[in-house]
DNA sequence: TACTTTGTTCAGTTATGATTGAACGGTATG
DNA sequence: CATACCGTTCAATCATAACTGAACAAAGTA
C-alpha cells in the first residue's frame, strides 16, 4: 500500500467523531468522503453500493490491498468482500495477485479497470439488437408501422453501438 | 392507434392460453413476447418494468395511445401508469398529445427517444466527473498515488463523455 | 493430530424500490 | 346540484437484491 495509512476502519471514522445527529456540518474526511460517494454513486448505476466503495478504495490505495484489509477498513463483513471481489474481478476491474509467503489473497486495480465498463454497456446493448432483431423477424410483416419503428429503433442501436467501439479501441490505444 | 388490433388485455393472452405450468414449449405471440422482453430489459437496466413494457407498447402501437388503454393493455394499475408515463414524459421518451372532443390523456412515443437515453448517460458520467472533481481538491496532494490514479480516471470519463456527446449531435444530425 | 487462518457458500435478515388499492381533486355532463 | 369520469397521490404491500452470520472446506502450522 504505497499511501501509508491509519489502522482505524474507514467506516469507524463516523463513531469517533463529535456527534452523529448534530446540527452542525461534520467536516468529513475527505477520503472518507471520496469512497462513500462511490458507492453511493454505484448504487445510483445499479451495481452494489460495496462494490462501489471497493473501487474507491482501490483508487485511493492503489496497490495490493489484502482481502482481510478490504473488510475491515470498509467495516464490511467477509461475504459480502467474498462476493463483490469475485463480481468485480470477473468484471475486470481488479484482479487478484498472488504474494509470497502470504496465505492471504491480495488484489489491485486492474490496468484499465474502465474498459471493461463500456465493455458491460456495449453488451447490453447488443443484448437489444439481439431483441430487437428477434421481434423484426417475428413480427407480421404487413405490421408496417411496428416494422418501421423497429428499424428507427435499430438504427439507433447500431450507431451507438460502433461509438462505444470505437471509443473502447481509442482507450485502448 | 394505425395497427388495429383485438381488444383482450396482452398479459390476458396468458390467461387464455391452454395451460401454464405445461412442460411443453408455448407459442407465444410475438408482440406479447417483444413487450414483455422490453420489460425485462428494462428492468436489467435499472429501470421500472413497467416503463420497458410501455415502451415496447409504445414502438408496436405508436399512433396516440389513452391512458386508460395502457392500462388495459398490460393489465397494470392506472397508478403505475400514472408514475410511469410521468417518469417517460420527464425523459422526454414519450410525451402527451391531446385530442379535441376527448377529456382522456393520449401518449405517443417522442419524435426521437433515444437522444434522451443517451443524454441520461452522459448525465450519470458529468455526476461523476464531479465527484472525482471534487475528490481531486479535497484530497492531499502529497498523496501522489492516489492523484496520478484519480487523473487516469478522470480522462476515461473525459474521453468517454465526448465520445457520447459525438454521438448525440450524429443522432441528431 | 489438533488448531488456526482464510475464503466461500448458504440460509436468513434487511433495505430498497416497484406496484397497487383507495382516497382525493378536478372537470365535464346530466 | 348530483353523478360520472379521469388522473394523481399516498400509505401499504410485494418483490428483489444486498448484506450478514454461521457453518464449512481447504490449507497451513504446531
Amino acid at each position: 500500500m504505497e499511501d501509508s495509512f491509519k489502522d482505524k476502519g474507514i467506516a469507524d471514522s463516523r463513531e469517533t467523531s463529535k456527534e452523529w445527529g448534530g446540527d452542525h456540518a461534520e467536516a468529513v474526511d475527505p477520503i472518507v468522503r471520496f469512497i462513500e460517494q462511490m458507492g453511493v454513486q454505484a448504487q445510483g448505476d445499479g451495481v452494489p453500493r460495496i462494490a462501489g466503495r471497493i473501487i474507491g478504495y482501490f483508487i485511493v490505495h492503489g496497490g495490493p490491498v489484502s482481502f482481510a484489509q478490504l473488510a475491515q477498513e470498509l467495516q464490511v463483513s467477509r461475504a459480502s468482500v467474498s462476493t463483490n471481489v469475485r463480481t468485480l474481478s470477473d468484471y475486470g476491474m481488479i484482479e487478484k495477485v498472488a504474494r509470497p509467503g502470504d496465505r492471504q489473497d491480495y488484489y489491485q486495480l486492474a490496468t484499465s479497470p474502465y474498459l471493461r465498463m463500456i465493455e458491460a454497456y456495449l453488451q447490453r446493448m447488443k443484448a437489444m439488437q439481439g431483441l430487437l432483431q428477434q421481434a423484426d423477424d417475428t413480427i407480421p410483416s404487413h405490421m408496417h408501422g411496428t416494422h418501421s419503428r423497429l428499424a428507427q429503433m435499430r438504427h439507433f442501436y447500431e450507431t451507438a453501438v460502433q461509438s462505444n467501439e470505437q471509443l473502447l479501441k481509442d482507450l485502448s490505444q
